[in-house]
DNA sequence: CAGTATCCTGTCCGATACTG
DNA sequence: CAGTATCGGACAGGATACTG
């Protein structure tokens, strides 16, 4: 779990990370995890999680490598729960489900905003192109291409949908 | 639910909007939607949901104003699901979530990359402000702020682990 | 083709109680 | 404080059958 899907699994990068992250608990709980929270009865406040819940949540998070738990304290052992690299790497995707509901969602009146740690200037996250910076707003001008690894079934899913990439290389 | 939420029932922008996309479903179909399926059987066929589920999941999403029901045929009518603008402005959320998937969890060879319609060339899509093109990564330079709008509850729960932001304005 | 209706199973998830 | 164990309801969601 906390690695690479095998090859033979993989179909879509989506699906398959949906059902990788799992439940929205997950996200929920990295939210509180980004904000700084490390310990059970932080997450259990915060959210309002059974325990039961909490604690099977925390168990799959670790398992996925999303979080680490480590003792902070001997005798008696009180463990927390930290962010990996890992989890830290999903923050782009909490972002931009936050943003998409402070524009979309929200009431005028925001009540939360993301903001620079050091100005406190508002931040307007959008996803661009690392390469060109374009955004890839709701333009059509991007669409998922069937990459070197693309199985047949896919291939005929996609061919002549989406602009196939050479196989080759 | 098409529309902004009440004031009085906004609390965190994640929460609420994990809430208001309901289950993954809606986004497997967002993504199909985004492919330029638009038919019934196409999302059942590509997505192997049941057709009462796929019923289900359809009508939430046009009550949502993510998708339009509009027939494309008389006698006998038929409907398609097309995206609305709304339902577009959920892409660069799906575009995160695949983006990490490919990273993080595709094998090397990926299957299926995000590339520019024109050139072919493959996208990288990272999350940025808008304002500064500085991105958001992984840093704990950007946080979660508390806005004009945020009730006392909230304040309390943010107060002193994350910079306010002046109350007034 | 584009659904509707019904049945059935799994499991999400809170409530409650208990533990070192 | 940081969980574990158990119970039970609600519902997600597939299978199947039926319709204009």
């Amino acid at each position: 779990m906390a690695s690479r899907i095998r090859a033979e699994d993989w179909e879509c990068p989506l699906s398959t990370t949906v059902e990788q992250v799992g439940e929205w608990w997950t996200l929920l709980i990295l939210h509180d995890a980004f904000d700084g929270y490390t310990r059970f009865d932080q997450f259990q406040g915060n959210l309002g999680i059974s325990s039961s819940m909490l604690t099977a949540r925390l168990k799959a998070l670790v398992a996925d490598g999303l979080l680490e738990r480590r003792p902070y304290q001997t005798n008696p052992v009180r463990y927390e729960y930290v962010l990996t690299d890992r989890g830290r790497s999903l923050r782009p995707v909490l972002v931009a489900l936050a943003a998409w509901g402070n524009a979309r969602l929200a009431p005028e009146e925001r009540s939360m905003v993301l903001v620079a740690a050091d100005t406190g200037e508002e931040v307007e996250p959008v996803v661009v192109d690392a390469r060109t910076g374009r955004r890839l707003d709701d333009s059509d001008a991007y669409v998922f291409a069937a990459g070197p690894a693309a199985s047949a079934d896919m291939l005929s899913r996609y061919a002549g949908r989406v602009p196939l990439r050479a196989q080759g290389a």
